[in-house]
DNA sequence: AATAGTATTGCAAATGTTTTCATAAAATGG
DNA sequence: CCATTTTATGAAAACATTTGCAATACTATT
C-alpha cells in the first residue's frame, strides 16, 4: 500500500522512484500511448507507491484548462435551484469537470466579486442563473474572454448563451390556465422583483394575459411574498382575511403555492372548491401533495441537463457564437385548480 | 474603463505598465505594507488599465493555500443538505474560501474518486457528510495530511474531527415522543442503509427504545422508501390499505413524513385524530404544512456554521487535535401527533 | 560628514508541471 | 548488414507567481 508520509510526492520523486525522467512520467498520464508499456507499469507503481496526487495548479499554469467550471446562484437552499444545481454538476462531473459554487443571495454587487474570484481561480467556464447581471460583470466576462451561459431563463436577445424558459410565457399559462376555469376574481402573489428577472417576467406574463381578457387585479389581491412556505402561508392567510377574497390565487412559484393551499387549509377554505391555486415551476413534492398543485412546469433536470452539455461545448470551442435554448413549458393540470362554480 | 483585449495580462505584463518589477507588484497585493503608497498607486491604476486578474494557480504552486475547500455531498437535491451546503458555503466564502463541490451519489466508491480529484487541485481541506467512508477514503485524507471535517454526524470515536447531532438519540427522540403519547402500535419508514449511516442510526436508536418498553414492529410494519415524498406516499399508502395498521408513524426524516401525511389524507385516514405521524429533520416548510409536522430537530444551519468555523480553524493549523462538536437536537411537538385514543 | 539604520526595490531561484526538440535505441526493408 | 523509419526517452525551456537576499536610496544620529 501506500508508505508516503510527508503526503508531498511530486513528479520528479515518482521519476525518481520509476528510474525514468520526469518527461516521461507526465507523458505517461497525458499520452499513455507514447510511452512503453514496461515503463508504464513501472511508473504506476511508483506512483502508487508513493502516494503521488497530480497537481493541477501547476498543470493549469501550462494553458491546460483547469477542468472547473464556476456555478453562480443566488442561493442553493431552494427546491427549485437545488434540483437544477444537481442535474447540471452531476452531468458536468461525468465529463471530468469540478464545480466550483458560490452563492450570493440575490446581490449583484457580490455577483461581479465572486466572478471574479472564479476568475482567479482560472475556471473554464461560468453559469449563471437568470440574465439580469450588472454591466461591470458582463463587461468583466466578455474582456476575460470567459466561456459563459446562462440558466434558467430564454430570452431571443440575450447577451450570453442560454438554456432556459420563457418567464414571460410561463405567467401567461398561469393566467390563462385559471382564466380558462372560469375565474375573473384572481389574487397574485410573486417575490419581489430587484435583481430577479424571473419573477418579474412571470408576473408581467401573467397581468399581460389578464388585461388583454379585461381582468383587473385590485392592489389588495396583489402581495409580495419571498420564496419561503413559511412567508407565503402568512401573506395569503392575511388576504383571506380580506371581506372581498379572489376565487383563484396565481402564484410567482410552487413553494408560494404551497404556502397558499396551508394558509387556506388552516383558514378553512377549501381548495380548489372554493379557491383555486395554481404554481410555477413544478418542483419536487408538487405532485404528490395533497391537493396535487396544479403549476407550468419549468424542466428543472432537462435544462440543467442541457445547460451543461453546452458549457462543454462553448469551453471545447466547438461552438463559437452565443446559442439560445428554449425549453418548453408545460401546464400540469392537478388537483389545486376547479372550474369556477357560481355560489 | 477595462481595455485589455486578449484577456491574458499576467503580472509582468503589470509590472512593466506600472515600470516596476514583477516582484513589486506581486508585494504589493501580498505584503502591502512593504512598498511605496505612490508605487502602489501606480501598480492599482496598471492593473486597471490592463484588466489584470491574479492567478490563484501559479500561487497555490508555491505552497500559499489554494483558498478552496472540497465539500463532498451524497446529493444536494434534499432540503436537507441544500440548507445545510448553503449555510456552511455562506460561512466559508466570507472567509475568503470558495467550494469545490461534488456529489456522489451515496456511492462510496465515486466518494473516494472525488476526494482525489479535490486533491489534485489542491483544496485546503475537505468537508464529508456523515462518518461512513471507505477505508481507502480514509487512508487516502490521512497520508494527505489533508484537514477534513465530517458534519451531520456526532461520534465520540469518529476517526476525523466531526460536527452534527447523534441520530442515534434522533431516534430514539421520535420514538419516545410517541410512547409518551400512548402509542404501542408503531410503523417505521426509513430508508436503505447503505453508504448511510444517519439513516442506520435512527432507526437503531428507535428500535432501541422500543424494544426497552416491551414494543416489537411486526415486518408489515417497517417498510423502507428513499428521501422522496412522492415514493414515501406511495410506501405508506400501501401500509394503510393492511388488515392491521400501526397508530403512530416514526419516519426516517421529514420527507418521508410528509409523504406519509399526504398518503393519510388521501386515504382519508385523518392525522393526528386516526394516524400520528413523527418525522426527523425539521426541514424548511415541516412546520408550515397542515397539520404541522411533529419532529426532532436537527439545527442544520447551526451545523454549518459550527462546522466552517471548524475547517477554517483546522486549515490555519490553530487546532491541532481532532474535535468532536455534538450538536443538541429538539423535539419540536405539533399538530401532527397526539394521544392515542381507544376507541 | 561619517555611520548606522530603515524603507523600498530588483534579481534570481524556486514552485510542479507540460511540451518541443533532440537523441538514442529498436525495428524494418532491401 | 546497412540505411531508413519508427518508437521511446531525456534535457531544457516555458508557464505565472512568490520570496530570500542583495542593493540602493533615504533618514536619523552622533
Amino acid at each position: 500500500m501506500v508508505l508516503k508520509q510527508g503526503g508531498k510526492a511530486d513528479i520528479v520523486a515518482v521519476a525518481r522512484a520509476a528510474k525514468v525522467s520526469a518527461s516521461t512520467v507526465s507523458r505517461s498520464f497525458n499520452h499513455p500511448e507514447l510511452v512503453n508499456p514496461a515503463t508504464r507499469k513501472k511508473i504506476d507503481r511508483a506512483v502508487r507507491r508513493l502516494g503521488y496526487i497530480r497537481n493541477r495548479a501547476a498543470q493549469s499554469m501550462h494553458g491546460r484548462r483547469s477542468g472547473t467550471v464556476g456555478l453562480v446562484v443566488p442561493t442553493i437552499d431552494h427546491a427549485i435551484f437545488a434540483e437544477l444545481v444537481q442535474s447540471f454538476s452531476e452531468e458536468l462531473e461525468s465529463e471530468g469537470f469540478t464545480i466550483l459554487m458560490t452563492s450570493h443571495g440575490y446581490d449583484l454587487e457580490r455577483e461581479y466579486a465572486v466572478v471574479r474570484k472564479l476568475l482567479e481561480h482560472r475556471v473554464d467556464g461560468v453559469a449563471l442563473i437568470g440574465l439580469d447581471h450588472s454591466e461591470e460583470t458582463y463587461l468583466l466576462m466578455e474582456q476575460q474572454e470567459l466561456p459563459v451561459i446562462a440558466i434558467w431563463n430564454y430570452d431571443a436577445d440575450a447577451r450570453v448563451s442560454c438554456v432556459g424558459a420563457q418567464n414571460f410565457r410561463a405567467g401567461q399559462m398561469a393566467a390563462e390556465h385559471l382564466l380558462g376555469l372560469g375565474h375573473r376574481k384572481i389574487g397574485l402573489i410573486f417575490p419581489d422583483m430587484v435583481g430577479n428577472d424571473r419573477s418579474r417576467d412571470r408576473m408581467e406574463g401573467a397581468k399581460f394575459t389578464l388585461q388583454n381578457e379585461g381582468v383587473t387585479v385590485p392592489q389588495e389581491w396583489q402581495r409580495v411574498s419571498p420564496y419561503s412556505v413559511a412567508q407565503a402561508k402568512a401573506v395569503c392567510a392575511d388576504l383571506l382575511t380580506q371581506d372581498q377574497v379572489p376565487t383563484a390565487l396565481l402564484c410567482g412559484n410552487d413553494v408560494i403555492a404551497q404556502g397558499c393551499i396551508f394558509a387556506a387549509q388552516k383558514a378553512g377554505v377549501a381548495v380548489p372548491d372554493r379557491l383555486s391555486v395554481v404554481g410555477i415551476g413544478d418542483f419536487k413534492g408538487s405532485k404528490e401533495m395533497e391537493p396535487a398543485l396544479s403549476t407550468v412546469r419549468i424542466p428543472a433536470r432537462t435544462i440543467g441537463v442541457q445547460a451543461a452539455a453546452l458549457i462543454v461545448r462553448l469551453i471545447s470551442g466547438d461552438q463559437p457564437e452565443t446559442i439560445r435554448q428554449d425549453v418548453p413549458l408545460q401546464l400540469m393540470q392537478r388537483a389545486s385548480t376547479a372550474r369556477f362554480m357560481k355560489r
